[in-house]
DNA sequence: ATCTGAATGTTGACACTGTCAACATAAAAG
DNA sequence: CTTTTATGTTGACAGTGTCAACATTCAGAT
């Protein structure tokens, strides 16, 4: 019977924090509450809000945190990834596939609700380093090096190009997370993995000048 | 002040759909309520338990609704569209795109929760129309028609093909609706559309052969 | 060390939600 | 006309997010 924490717990803001990731992940978003976080956390049911203004901050936290652990995933897969930028491109694909299936969690709450418009506006409160939560510059940097290795047609926007992009492996990481592709693949009596790898070929294929 | 409404309504289970359509269009998904859903048809809060098993059943069936929608636009705009099979995809991706935009309620629908899960299940419910909320198929099948004409080739599963080309749509849709592509297309000075068609370009031209 | 104010945690309430059981009424079947 | 079935209503229950009032602990000034 460990002893009760103090009345002030250590770093309550923190905990919540955690919790609600565990939390998430075990429940899924859907039966996530505030007062189970609390409950699971051991404090009281209104503690919360001595840290978050209301539930959508908590999550909102939550998202930045994912845009920021996303980032540096995409960051390390172009640093991994010898070669053409057009391959860094596609490590990066790869890269936000994984995080995907590896994060439903944060993936869900990231691009849910208002999305980013809270978190844009959060951002703002959190001093210079809003760089740290743009997955998306990562993206526009490496379509942007495909452009001057003449992968790609410097004269097309490089946002529309990054925005396309963006979109492919966005798009895919949705469908595969509410198991559509594993249910299609699954009825045609092939595997998830394979017909993923076909897509990839395809997209591979299609960036090539 | 009508009389009101004898103590049976006339069709309470096709009011409950509609209300629930404006309801969403009016008040955002995440304010939806059954008990708000009820007020407003004009019946007591418990009476939509007579037509729906519970909440998730009645939006399981506005996904259903959705995906059938969708699939009529999608055939209309490859009906509409002359010329090769490949151009009548890229009408499909617009058509997609514009359900996308005019529909954002049922698209909110269609792809949240378990998504299609539940559809499914239902869809077998509903006897032998299944094909009537293939919206999918409709892809499927172009995307054959393409590679029957040489557009595409033939040797890559059409499966994979196909789901390539529908994430790319949908994961559009979904950032633009989130309205990442606006604020993007704000922040350097341009517009959504003219992002939009830039995009498309792209798209049109990878996809040539 | 003591007093004082701020930070943090708790309790109890409120309005709201989804859902169910018990009841009431209308329509259909016999 | 009676009985059964379909449909709508009322009232309850547990659970939710949120707030105000209160309690406790910590930090800094005296």
């Amino acid at each position: 019977m460990a002893r009760k924490r103090s009345y002030h717990h250590p770093d309550l803001r923190q905990a919540l924090l955690e919790g609600a990731v565990r939390l998430i992940k075990e429940e899924g978003m859907r039966d996530f509450s505030l007062r189970k976080l609390a409950a699971q956390v051991g404090v009281s049911h209104a503690a919360p809000y001595r840290h978050f203004e209301n539930k959508e901050a908590i999550l909102a936290t939550l998202m930045l945190e994912g845009h920021k652990r996303l980032r540096t995933n995409l960051l390390d897969a172009r640093a991994r990834c010898p070669g053409k930028a057009v391959d860094k491109l596609m490590a990066q694909g790869r890269a936000y596939l994984e995080f995907a299936r590896k994060n439903p969690e944060y993936l869900s709450v990231m691009f849910s609700r208002e999305g980013m418009a809270a978190a844009m506006s959060m951002g703002e409160k959190l001093g210079g380093h809003q760089e740290d939560y743009d997955s998306f510059g990562v993206v526009e940097t490496t379509v942007k090096e495909c452009q001057a290795e003449g992968a790609m047609d410097p004269k097309v926007d490089a946002a529309a190009l990054s925005f396309h992009a963006w979109a492919e492996v966005h798009g895919l990481a949705l469908l595969r997370n509410e198991g559509l592709i594993a249910g299609m693949s699954e009825i045609r009596g092939g595997k998830e993995s394979s017909t993923l790898d076909a897509i990839f070929g395809i997209m591979r294929a299609r960036w090539r000048a």
